[in-house]
DNA sequence: ACACAATTTAAACACGTGTTTGAATCCAAG
DNA sequence: CTTGGATTCAAACACGTGTTTAAATTGTGT
């Protein structure tokens, strides 16, 4: 049947590393053509138009992504929660810092978040979902309270953001700013999950009538309580 | 002597919420003079192009940023690094979810991450380099450290990290993903400086031998300071 | 009222970028 | 070899967007 001949896949190839470091918008498709030496309609010949390319590579990488989170639940099955946050931790972060093929779409999510394209709800729906949901199950059992709790998903948004950061943009490695990023992606994990864990390790400890002695702000509290407790 | 007349100070200002909303790039100069009922022209002729009005929305807002920080600064004057972990977070935390008009330089900055322009080095410069600084030295007193430090850098990263995240761009809306957002910036400080604070406490608490003994990957094991400071 | 500079305006321009087109080329099947 | 579909190609098109231009209008000092 005539599959396709080679310039399909020499596109899809090219195109998906262009897509990953740079996003949707900031890559041209003559940039895309040019680089596997094609002519410039080829994109549209081949995918319709520039977002069914990309959508090709996007559900594409999403199977590998589902198989990465399988596997980062693996990792920590069986074992206490605390190592199953720090399995997820690792499979994440290296899975974002290291370029790998195969692992596009990590960053391919990074720039849905800076500059979103129609893809993002299939994104959200097929990976990040299941990630928090499960980012929450490990962290609910940590502090043992239901992973629908408040603290339970802020704890979870903390991890999350560091996590997320660990990937510097162009933009954040202009600025000195971000973790310390010596190509170590294991030793990032490490200060993220230590960081992480004895966080909640404190707030596992403390009892609500604690926290709320020591200055009245209760962060699981609903909002009402937090109007007098404004200002230091 | 006929300063401005009032079209460019509308422009200024117009343009201001527009940028702080949805970065340089995803504004267009129609959008911008259209607002104000101003012709197409009016931006380049009062400014050059769109760039010098760019510029001089951000060294405007810059200024205000500097007092920001000394603000931040000197409500922790006096206290421990502790408090003055809490103040920066609170104020900064404040500034980035309060849409109050001066305090857009916060906005900016997100923008200006997502999608670099050229006035990024001067924002580097005058806001983030303080800002990092100061939170390193906070940091650093924190956990008994040099403020250059990697472990000192890491965490600052981390309660950056967090900080950062705050500000839930509208793709982060969409997926479900961020803090819980009821609009209560003191809430959201309040769980970062809670759970930041646990981490580094259970961090200062800890020797580097009991950190070895864990798991064999240490954090600050790169760098020649660490290898033998060993306690804490 | 006049003259001159400042401002505003409508229109056009320049250019990057995604897309389309119609002819040329390739290639396997008959 | 011939044929017909698949593929490639150069060229042009469509359109958004920043910028420029030259005329029209407004404002101000004398």
């Amino acid at each position: 049947m005539t599959v396709a001949p080679l310039t399909r896949d020499q596109l899809l190839g090219h195109a998906a590393e262009l897509f990953a470091e740079r996003g949707f918008h900031k890559v041209t498709v003559r940039e895309i053509s040019d680089g596997v030496g094609a002519n410039v309609a080829a994109v549209n010949y081949h995918f319709g138009d520039k977002l069914g390319l990309y959508r090709e590579i996007v559900e594409g990488n999403i199977a590998l992504m589902e198989e990465t989170m399988q596997k980062a639940m693996d990792a920590g099955r069986g074992g206490d929660a605390d190592g199953q946050l720090r399995a997820f931790i690792e499979v994440f972060v290296e899975r974002l810092l290291t370029p790998r093929d195969g692992n596009q779409i990590q960053r391919l999510m990074m720039r849905e978040m800076e500059n979103p394209t129609p893809m993002l709800d299939v994104i959200v729906e097929r990976v990040m979902e299941p990630r928090m949901r499960y980012l929450c199950d490990v962290i609910g059992r940590l502090l043992g309270r239901p992973s629908d709790d408040r603290v339970v998903r802020n704890c979870a948004a903390s991890v999350h953001a560091q996590c997320i950061m660990c990937k510097r943009t162009p933009a954040l490695v202009r600025m000195n700013i971000g973790f310390d990023d010596d190509g170590d992606a294991a030793a990032l994990a490490d200060h993220i999950a230590e960081f992480s864990l004895g966080a909640m390790a404190s707030m596992v400890g403390k009892t609500m009538a604690q926290r709320e002695a020591r200055g009245g702000r209760e962060v699981g509290s609903a909002k009402s309580s937090l109007k007098a407790a404004a200002s230091a």
